[in-house]
DNA sequence: GTTGATAGTTATGTCTCATAACAAAAGGCG
DNA sequence: CGCCTTTTGTTATGAGACATAACTATCAAC
């Protein structure tokens, strides 16, 4: 049955014609994905980019800031940020780069790296959930187009 | 013939641990197709929000602020700024809402349907460019997940 | 050794997005 | 009618992501 509704809102304005484009599309379903990891991430005291860097960092021990920014394609100068906030949080140590006397070897620490397998389970989960309803045939499809996507500069 | 690096650069860091995530790849994927549309509607003088306001302003002659924003997903606040800078480009008017004086009916000018053709044919030629490559059939299945996964909150 | 490039850092500014608070007005209800 | 809640547009404020310029220290090449 249907309850109609005691507050008489005003009418629903349709976004057909942004729809028609897929970079409209890919904003709001990107801004829902954002929304749920944010989510995902903040019991363990991560954001999307920390998160980032600390997967790199434990994935690739004694790597440099440089070759971090590099990765995921921000600058350094933002890097330091999120480095310092690792290194606050006590996960992630710079430790002086043997050959290079200008850079560091980050290291993550046995806590990072116990923070991170937790988180990653439940990141992995978080995705399972956003890829919900979909086969596999198409979400090798949809990996396939972002991947031409980003490549398309 | 291959071209020996004069400047030894730092070994390059793989961010496949993030690939495994799609959200990540949208992330990758989203920031190469908003760089490609800022500079798309950078010569009309328009962004991605104004840009999208002003469209369904046009196409939705007499709407409300508040549906314009539940309309994209963006907050009543932020959505001031926005039609604040349309109407001082003289593309939108804020005229007295017939029904309800607390409101108002955005209506667009001849000069902001103008711009709004002409900003939607780059726009079009924008969205084909990031789909290039991609069948038919592979973009509908990208715009279907897309649909899912923005209704999945 | 001098020069030019690179590493990390700091400061600054822009853009997106969220929240809280407010006055004016609308609508429901006794 | 008066009371109360909701809605509307707005302002102010803060967080977060991103870019750029400028600086010091170091490296590397000639």
């Amino acid at each position: 049955m249907v309850c109609p509704d005691p507050h008489p809102v005003a009418e629903d304005v349709s976004d057909a014609p942004l729809r028609a484009f897929v970079g409209y599309r890919m904003k709001r379903a990107f801004n829902v994905l954002q929304a749920d990891l944010t989510r995902t991430l903040e019991p363990f005291g991560l954001r999307m980019l920390t998160y980032s860097a600390l997967a790199l960092i434990v994935e690739n021990p004694g790597l440099r800031p440089s070759q971090l920014a590099r990765a995921l394609a921000v600058e350094r100068a933002n890097l330091v940020v999120y480095v310092d906030q690792l290194e606050e949080a006590g996960w992630v140590t710079r430790a002086p780069a043997p050959s290079d006397r200008r850079a560091y070897a980050l290291q993550c620490t046995l806590a990072g790296r116990q923070v991170y397998e937790r988180a990653l389970k439940a990141v992995h989960a978080h995705d399972k959930r956003m890829l919900h309803g979909l086969s596999e045939t198409e979400t090798a499809t949809v990996r396939k187009a972002l991947a031409q996507m980003e490549h398309h500069t």
